[in-house]
DNA sequence: ATGGTACAGTGGCTAAGCCACCTCGTCAAA
DNA sequence: TTTGACGAGGTGGCTTAGCCACTGTACCAT
């Protein structure tokens, strides 16, 4: 039932070295290891390190051209990393001015929150958690409202200027985290009164809510969080059938 | 900039025999071409047949078992395709026992309907199209409301059982169109009166709105619906980050 | 009936090599 | 000095020929 797991060692080592080095060592539009060098270095033939290398194209890490060489893609993954965590990048994509009030910002025991939360984020009752609450701005319009418990372990130094801005560039940068994936759950909810004033609506407002947990490279929970976006600013578009493009499902702020 | 197009011909000749084939031709779990008879017929080298077919496993079109064959995925893309027009199989998957009814069906001339939508479905004013209207019930309870515009062309002899029923058995079937996929664009809104007493709800509940465009294989718009999903009883998952796995976004039935 | 075995067919992979394509330096002409 | 033609060398695309590991089957001895 395995349908595209590569057994190859050769692919194995690449897509981890890859992948590894989302903060570091390849910058996007790098050249990458050429066929030839990859079928010396690991002593396979070129047609295997064509095909490991056809996998990692075919992934979207890297980019063949031609009588040049391979190339890696790390902007494209970097906006979709970027995309999960932070608001800033898609505000300007949608030409808007992004901004960020820091509601909530302190640390506190794994025992006081919803145990439903400390279990997904695999925590004892004596970890620690860093809250943050968030509301965010575009053109000084607030269209998110964003309610975020990231493990304590990973950023242990974590700043109230870091947390004020943005978060994905703390935690790749300074911490060193390097950031795989979210599992998100898209809602369509009223707001309550409290959240309809903060995001300046009227009360009973429709709006998505997104629960999402975060995940390391390694797989391990690094944040939880709820985020209420505007019903009326937001649309999430995909692009549904057996053509298994790059382009998931992904809220956007609507471009009127 | 192209990141996975396969220029071969092979590749190109294969995927539109597998895909052209939905409705027939190869069953799921069919033998298909070994890589010496794909060599030989296109007069290519194993290699490349390989290649050709490795594209075709990563898309999960395909599988390849060592020391057996090739062999087709139809159950997979026929899962998705299905979900894309079919509540009933979504239903189903959650436990619930799907019924519907047709609320609208009549044939109409495209003048008659909005300019957008004419459009989109690339229609002229004079072309006709199905007008249907449905609601659908899970266990019962009324969970979605649907009003889709079908191009008449396609699908001229479409009987009112049909469109009560399966549209998708309907189209793919009888009539032999291949449905290629669909954009889909989603909004959290508010349910009107009359939304709202359909579906069973108190007026002013929150709901998903999805727009979308369903396609054939060779890119003609073929349908255009607007379809309210009850807010308390979907949501919307998706898994985000650098994995492009073959999980998109979907609309679930809440199963709590 | 059972179990072992040889065989033929499959995809996985290697090896050596030609081709089309691209870059970049060189060198000649303007 | 500037421009353009040319070619060397490197790249991925693809071929050819062949061995290997794995799988199912048919056969045969037990």
């Amino acid at each position: 039932m395995d349908t595209s797991i590569q057994r190859n060692p050769v692919y194995q080592q690449l897509n981890d070295r890859l992948r590894s080095a989302l903060a570091a060592e390849y910058q996007s539009g790098d050249r990458f290891l050429t066929e030839r060098e990859i079928s010396e270095k690991f002593q396979v033939s070129r047609a295997t390190a064509n095909k490991a290398l056809a996998s990692l194209v075919s992934e979207g890490l890297l980019e063949f051209r031609r009588g040049i060489g391979t190339f890696v893609r790390r902007d494209l993954i970097d906006y979709d990393l970027r995309s999960l965590v932070s608001f800033t990048e898609k505000a300007k994509a949608a030409g808007k001015k992004p901004s960020s009030t820091l509601r909530e910002f302190r640390e506190l025991e794994a025992e006081k929150i919803d145990d439903e939360i400390r279990e997904a984020l695999e925590l004892n009752p004596d970890d620690r958690v860093w809250e943050l609450e968030r509301l965010r701005l575009a053109d000084g319009l607030p269209v998110i409202l964003e309610h975020r418990y990231l493990v304590h372990s990973f950023c242990p130094k974590l700043t109230r200027t870091q947390a004020a801005g943005s978060l994905y560039q703390a935690l790749t940068g300074p911490h060193g985290i390097e950031i795989a994936g979210a599992d998100e759950v898209i809602r369509a909810v009223l707001l309550s009164r409290g959240e309809a004033s903060l995001l300046e609506v009227s009360s009973r407002s429709p709006a998505f809510e997104v629960t999402a947990v975060g995940y390391t490279r390694d797989a391990r929970p690094l944040w939880w969080e709820r985020t209420l976006y505007r019903g009326d600013q937001y649309e999430f578009h995909s692009r549904l059938g057996p053509v298994r493009s790059a382009t998931p499902a992904r809220g956007q702020l609507r471009q009127h």
